[in-house]
DNA sequence: GTCGATAATAGTAATATTCCTTTGTACCGC
DNA sequence: GCGGTACAAAGGAATATTACTATTATCGAC
């Protein structure tokens, strides 16, 4: 199953011109693999068994990159946490409920793909590559707090 | 209409028992009147139009308070930008179309509104206050690119 | 396989964001 | 109005993120 993502992960890249360096395609892997979105500092960490000297602008500028192809996620969760980053594959699907007191993340079931293929009124000539959504309040724990 | 709109968000940070320093208000005030997505920064040296010596740390965390009240947005770019706060309002609506190239945006028109009222079927309780809804990928000028 | 063009990396400097501690102040009760 | 309490602010230290530059490596053409 993973070989798979992965091979047409790198196919993307290679479409938009972008290098196959080692240390771009070990980024790929450990965040296709995670199954959880990961910190920046996680995904070096994680890097860094293989590529002791990799410099943090690398994995900032790959994950960055990444985002671009549409194949990570910028984790929004509204408060003071270090960005996290998610692997979404070909369909770039993201939705959750997101705890605004705690942090604390449940999947919506529901997903408006309808507007997968909307176009803004303002730009028809603009290319869908995936979508995020995100409600926001507070999860029962933190109801009565604050 | 904005005295309106303000005094309804005063109140909503008085029922959570958060306090309404001058600070804090100014803030609030720097945001709703922007009408658009504001970097810390910019609101910090708004801010200090009227407050010479604000901290830093006062600028992030009010930013942070006021986005756990539902009232401000992160807004989730998925580029190397720093992060932007946009005022929300009651009904916390936020939709866009954002080019990965340029990070470019356009508003989504349609609105995936019935989900508000869902809940995650792993926390019945939760309390939905908003959501945000962005749909990625590359507006006509950026589709060649890379 | 070698060469050249072009992009990516490592390392470091600069900036942005968060954390922490002390001091100040809004707000509740009297 | 006058404390007392708990939250908030300022200031500075620590961390995270981005920018920049010289060097290295990928990849396509031969």
């Amino acid at each position: 199953m993973k070989p798979l993502n992965f091979h047409s992960a790198v196919r993307r890249l290679k479409e938009r011109g972008l290098k196959l360096t080692p240390q771009r395609l070990e980024i790929l892997r450990i965040v296709m693999e995670a199954g959880r979105p990961l910190t920046a500092r996680e995904v070096m960490e994680a890097v860094r068994a293989t590529y002791p000297h990799i410099s943090v602008d690398t994995v900032y500028r790959n994950l960055t990159v990444l985002t671009q192809c549409g194949l990570v996620n910028q984790v929004n969760l509204q408060n003071r946490e270090s960005t996290r980053f998610e692997y979404q594959g070909e369909d770039g699907h993201h939705h959750h409920f997101v705890c605004l007191a705690c942090g604390k993340s449940f999947c919506v079931e529901w997903c408006p793909t309808a507007t997968m293929h909307a176009v803004p009124a303002q730009d028809p000539g603009f290319r869908v590559l995936g979508h995020a959504f995100e409600v926001y309040g507070y999860c029962s724990q933190c109801r009565p707090a604050r």
